[in-house]
DNA sequence: CGAGGTGTTGAAATATCTCAAGCGCCGTGG
DNA sequence: CCACGGCGCTTGAGATATTTCAACACCTCG
């Protein structure tokens, strides 16, 4: 009677029992995908909002000149905004970057829990504000960090989130991200991110390789990032 | 019987003369300030909620090498983030840009009014939802657009937005920002922001200056600019 | 009158990009 | 089982956007 989803949103605070049990209800529509399965296209008329389970998917833009960015990773628990649904059309992308489970909520089932449940309520509204704190953080990083300390950044925001669900042991976790997509996120090329990747290899601050992410000198690595954690947050660890 | 705020949240969707009582009724403590006062500073604990009710603000961050980057501008009828009450400490502070009226409503006030009244709380979920696509456009616009299309972005949400309240005519309106300022909105130098300015000028696209900008082109400042101005989604416009 | 903020200009320094090529791995199809 | 193609990673060298540093003019404000 739980999953990455209510786990996460008792995180930001206490759910009865009730309004767990509502939650996984709501989730009934669970399906699995590849990696590279869209979500949502960018045009779509948006209607059910989809939580992550299991797995990775990236928010993106294709630009003009057939650029893409990508403005945020989805780990599981997380979800796509849930006053989305109000939108007409989607002015961006969604796709998964690994095999990944996902539950796609109604958009009137998500308003009923809204309306109905409090508690509920104020759990999303925590969940937003560590999405805009993460958002404003990006913004802070390819404003005014260069490329190694926004790589560094990067990955320090990753490794959190991802220890935050019990999906990293000591220094190290799963990091399903591509040279290329990880370009994408940081706003650099995929040869300079190479190369920062090798810097900080041999500096020994860490090792993204493979799809997994070792950090070598934790310290280093967050003085490197100018990485201050507590934008994100984490009910979880406060209230433990 | 109304305001900056109040437009701004009835363009998100119909509010009752009640909710519209209620809310003006919020804002009892107005005060004047001038430019350059911090309405809140980093490591503040956040208690009331801000709206800008005349004047510009920005929302910032210092970092380590003292450096700052902007990660949003505050016109009047904007307000913080409502819950950013939950935090402990801001991770950020906000300035007045120019002189400025704000209003600032208590937390339990605010609280209370979200309870209650569900036509308030949709405002401003969309209110929310509007903030995040703009906090998103910057990512794109830093991680992927280089400096011309940069300003000239920032200039297109800026002024749409201006005009969403009414505060702009034909192609023109005001802009207090001065070339430093705009450099540390958009992740440049501001000598390179200023060569940038006067590019513009020259190609006869637009003429920042003095307080004040001036469209020459719309056309081609959207084009170089690669700007799409529906994720500021304006329900006002449809509904007008 | 002086001080400081703002806009402007020039020239050299540097971070990052672009283009181009090669290598290793893996899954697919013959 | 092998060959092939594609993708992800790596490397080099030259091109370019942006930064840095330094100086000056202008204006406002005290």
């Amino acid at each position: 009677m739980s999953n990455a989803f209510t786990d996460r949103l008792r995180g930001h605070g206490p759910l009865s029992d009730d309004d767990v049990r509502l939650l996984t209800a709501a989730c009934h529509s669970i399906r699995g995908h590849r990696a590279g399965h869209h979500l949502i296209r960018e045009g779509d008329r948006p209607d059910p909002v989809f939580v992550m389970l299991e797995g990775w998917a990236a928010r993106y833009k294709i630009l003009p000149d057939g650029g893409r960015q990508i403005m945020a990773f989805m780990l599981p628990g997380d979800f796509c905004d849930i006053h989305i649904a109000v939108l007409e059309a989607m002015d961006h992308s969604i796709v998964t970057l690994t095999k990944a489970k996902v539950a796609s909520l109604p958009r009137q089932q998500m308003e009923a829990l809204v309306e109905a449940r409090p508690a509920i309520t104020r759990a999303f509204w925590w969940s937003q504000l560590v999405d805009q704190g993460v958002l404003r953080a990006w913004i802070v990083s390819m404003g005014r960090r260069k490329a190694q300390e926004r790589v560094a950044h990067l990955m320090c925001e990753l490794y959190i989130r991802m220890h935050n669900i019990g999906l990293a042991t000591d220094n190290q976790c799963e990091m399903p991200l591509t040279q290329v997509v990880l370009a994408d996120a940081v706003g650099l090329t995929p040869v300079h991110v190479n190369r920062v990747l090798q810097a900080l290899r041999q500096a020994e601050v860490m090792d993204l390789r493979s799809g997994s992410l070792t950090i070598l000198d934790p310290a280093k690595l967050a003085r490197i990032a100018g990485f201050d954690a507590n934008y994100l947050h984490r009910r979880l660890k406060r209230a433990a």
